[in-house]
DNA sequence: CTCTGTATTAAAGTTTACTCAAAGTTTAGT
DNA sequence: ACTAAACTTTGAGTAAACTTTAATACAGAG
């Protein structure tokens, strides 16, 4: 079992940023000590993975806990999430895509600047 | 010569977005009709694609209103702008190598899940 | 002459994803 | 037992990039 702190050195995330998470019901469950801090498991850890994955490719937190609050009602809901997941798979793909387009033309940018740059300091 | 209405077509950005635009000063000098409406070059649309290019890999719009400040100043700018670009790049690769590897976890989950609901669907 | 599109400014509203503050409680170390 | 650091909650605040609203007015087509 992890505190809050170690949580956030293991995923970047902040405390704050844990907690509020935990509030919009992309993690859910977290057990408490006595006291009633978090303790994550190792499971938890896994579902956070998966959810800055989730995040960090653009999926909606909204979207997210959609899916967390599906894998919480079992097999049944499992058709749904293969297509939530291969969705937004495909979205990716399109969109890694555009990102490639917009490298080359960035890359082309850079080249022909330099160019320029290179040609406007012999002239000093 | 193009109206607002031509370059929304033409650029996907609504007639409010390009105002706005150009008075967050990421497009500057569009020329006016007799009657003060915009006139479109394609200076501007040429312009508005590397706007369109940077803001959607992620660069914010206050460094891109500095790069086309810049940009404006001539050539002795030069360096600074071609180390912008530069940076923005290799930003950018980056986040694409990033994202690289999320689309492998998520293919990865797709497969899982994938299997796990025809297994699941044989119960029925 | 009317209708639609466009213009202006300025300010308020929206959405997403946090981020912070305040005030009190729990834990860990000595 | 004491104290400092870590944790709790709720609710408000922030930033970016628009988007909308409002009020008013000019332009060009039919």
């Amino acid at each position: 079992m992890y505190s809050i702190q170690e949580v956030c050195s293991k995923t970047g995330l902040s405390a704050h940023t844990l907690r509020y998470y935990e509030k919009e019901g992309l993690l859910t469950n977290v057990s408490r000590s006595s006291g009633g801090f978090r303790q994550y498991s190792d499971e938890d850890l896994e579902w956070l993975g998966l959810i800055c994955c989730l995040k960090n490719t653009g999926m909606p937190l909204q979207e997210i806990a959609r899916f967390v609050q599906l894998a919480h009602q079992g097999n049944s809901t499992l058709r749904e999430r293969v297509g939530l997941l291969k969705d937004h798979r495909e979205k990716l793909i399109s969109r890694m895509e555009e990102m490639q387009r917009y490298l080359d033309k960035i890359t082309w940018k850079v080249d022909f600047f330099s160019a320029k740059l290179r040609e406007y300091e012999q002239t000093l």
